[in-house]
DNA sequence: CGTCGCTCCTGGATGC
DNA sequence: TGCATCCAGGAGCGAC
């Protein structure tokens, strides 16, 4: 479900309510949520650490926790954290509940159980399987047209499933890869080495442009989406093909399609995305 | 190494 | 109404 335009606006939110906060107990109700550890040692770790600050690195959040040790966060697809009193009924599907010093708490729920909440050593955080092999950041100084190009050159694979590839460029999801692509006019099959310097130039704004769409307008909330206060995104609105489907193109009129490519459903208008 | 298909789950939509 | 099937915003894994 989230990607980096949520899990940034999740961030935001929670680092808002967290930061300087300590957690002072966890209530664990899925084990299989915890990766690599028992709820007791979990418990035992965090309990008394204050939380200095909340990080994102691609779809991947990492809560700071003082004396060295980092809570990694994924959400996957229908991952929910919020920030909420203890009177706040309990959600379905709430797997752990972590409970702060201001009496209030932190809960984790995931109807699909797909997301993983880890412990590591800061120091360790670099060599963290899923973080080691993250591609850039879009918003890095190191994501240019340059790098695109240069990533691409050799690349025979199609560019839909290119961009949702993490260790390629870190973030992009379902939703925002078929409206970067929407809105630099490429179709989603098209083999990633096969575009002009042009179409590479014009992907790469693309991109940006998209997430920060999302990212301003708090994300795209068409099912499980809400930030760490649980509100909803607006972003849902905006968008010009995903889940559009028969509907006319914004530019052309021409009905918008859906088709999987690499086992993803993908949306574009088969008029402004010509192979 | 790059690429592909399968898998982990629940539940809403769709079809018969 | 009931039941079966398909699909969903992610990514790790094994196979080739």
């Amino acid at each position: 479900m989230p990607e980096l335009p949520e899990v940034e606006t999740i961030r935001r939110s929670l680092e808002e309510k967290l930061k300087g906060k300590t957690f002072v107990g966890v209530e664990v109700f899925l084990d299989k949520m915890l990766k690599g550890a028992n709820p007791e040692d979990f418990g035992t770790e965090i309990s008394g650490r204050k939380i200095n600050g909340i990080e994102r690195r691609g779809k991947y959040l990492i809560i700071h926790l003082a004396g060295g040790v980092a809570m990694v966060i994924h959400l996957r697809m229908t991952g929910q954290l919020l920030y909420c009193s203890p009177e706040q009924e309990k959600a379905k599907h709430t797997h752990v509940i972590f409970h702060l010093n201001d009496k209030c708490q932190l809960r984790f729920a995931d109807q699909r159980q797909f997301g993983k909440i880890q412990l590591v050593q800061t120091k360790e955080l670099e060599n963290l399987a899923g973080i080691k092999n993250l591609g850039v950041e879009p918003f890095s100084d190191a994501f240019t047209r340059e790098f695109l190009k240069k990533e691409m050159r050799n690349r025979r694979t199609k560019i839909k499933p290119l961009l949702l590839d993490q260790t390629f460029v870190a973030g992009i999801g379902n939703i925002y890869a078929d409206e970067a692509l929407f809105l630099a006019r490429i179709n989603p099959e098209r083999v990633a080495a096969t575009l002009s310097p042009r179409e590479v130039s014009q992907l790469h704004l693309a991109i940006r442009e998209v997430l920060l769409s999302g990212i301003e307008n708090k994300g795209t909330s068409i099912k499980d989406y809400v930030d760490g206060n649980g509100n909803p995104g607006t972003n849902q609105d905006k968008l010009k093909v995903y889940g559009r489907d028969g509907q006319p193109c914004a530019k052309c009129g021409r009905a918008v399609e859906k088709k999987s490519i690499g086992g993803r459903s993908s949306h574009y208008c088969p008029r402004c995305q010509k192979l």
